[in-house]
DNA sequence: AAGTGTCAACGAAAATCTTCGTAGTTGTGA
DNA sequence: TCACAACTACGAAGATTTTCGTTGACACTT
């Protein structure tokens, strides 16, 4: 495919499980396995399998030195936030993000604090609106494992 | 399953018609076929196929009247933004449409308009911090038929 | 050293998604 | 009226996703 520098796109179940390692990371099987089954029933065998299939997309990075493997998540939920983000941006709203996020914002039953932060951001962006590119898609204070 | 007043979520090809209909809205197949052979190619019962999926599935609505079937999406466009935004909120943003805003807004090349607006919506959100429901989840502005 | 429990690997089944070929129907122009 | 073109319905194949049962390896206890 065009691999490469890609970030795969996660499934929902995969997600999920990225969701439990992002808060406990590093994790065994077992670990995921329990967090997941306080939500929801699931198989020892099934979050293993998934583990697997994500060590192959590059989802996760395993650690085998143990006999209990242990798993981390490749991207930061920082990175992967920005890019399903940018993902649904490009798929609904015609690839402006701002749209997006004004109509996040206006769904949002956002807290003070929220708020605040939001106006903060404003304030930056609106001096140095030059052409630099803006975003950061690639944030380098994040710790990927790509 | 647990449907009801439940929006479907769209696959990647649904939505690819959604975005088509959406535009071009009512359409027949053949409409949709053109209007998306335009950015790839397709088959005929392809297209078919899928606007068959998505009317059971509760996501177009079809008017039989005619030969030629003609199709229009069951929620608007706005509608299923929020629909989207608030399941990937749910999934990725710890529910917080809030925190999802602000990453989107720090990764958006915005144009001055649309900073405009945002503090136009920002400055309506703080005079209005009451107990109300703010979101547009269900702008009556809308024509959805469900 | 044998027994017990945990683990990863493998394969495969079930469900869903995507695509398309074929058949049958209907309206239109010759 | 006959033939042609356009359309929908049906079925099915291939791909992907999701789930799980089974097997064999490994470590710890007794």
């Amino acid at each position: 495919m065009e691999n490469g520098t890609t970030i795969p796109r996660p499934t929902e179940a995969e997600l999920e499980l990225l969701q439990i390692l992002w808060q406990k990371e590093p994790a065994t099987v077992r670990d995921i396995y329990d967090a997941l089954n306080e939500e929801k029933v699931s198989g020892y065998t099934t979050v293993l399998k998934l583990l697997q299939i994500m060590t192959t997309k590059g989802l996760v990075v395993r650690d085998e030195a143990a006999r209990a493997h242990v798993y981390r998540a490749a991207f930061s939920q920082d990175t992967m936030q920005s890019r399903l983000l940018s993902d649904l941006s490009n798929r609904l709203f015609a690839g402006s993000a701002a749209q997006l996020a004004l109509h996040a914002l206006s769904m949002a039953p956002a807290s003070d604090d929220e708020l605040a932060e939001i106006r903060a951001l404003l304030e930056r962006r609106s001096s140095a609106l030059s052409t630099q590119q803006i975003g950061n898609a690639n944030k380098s204070s994040q710790k990927d494992r790509p």
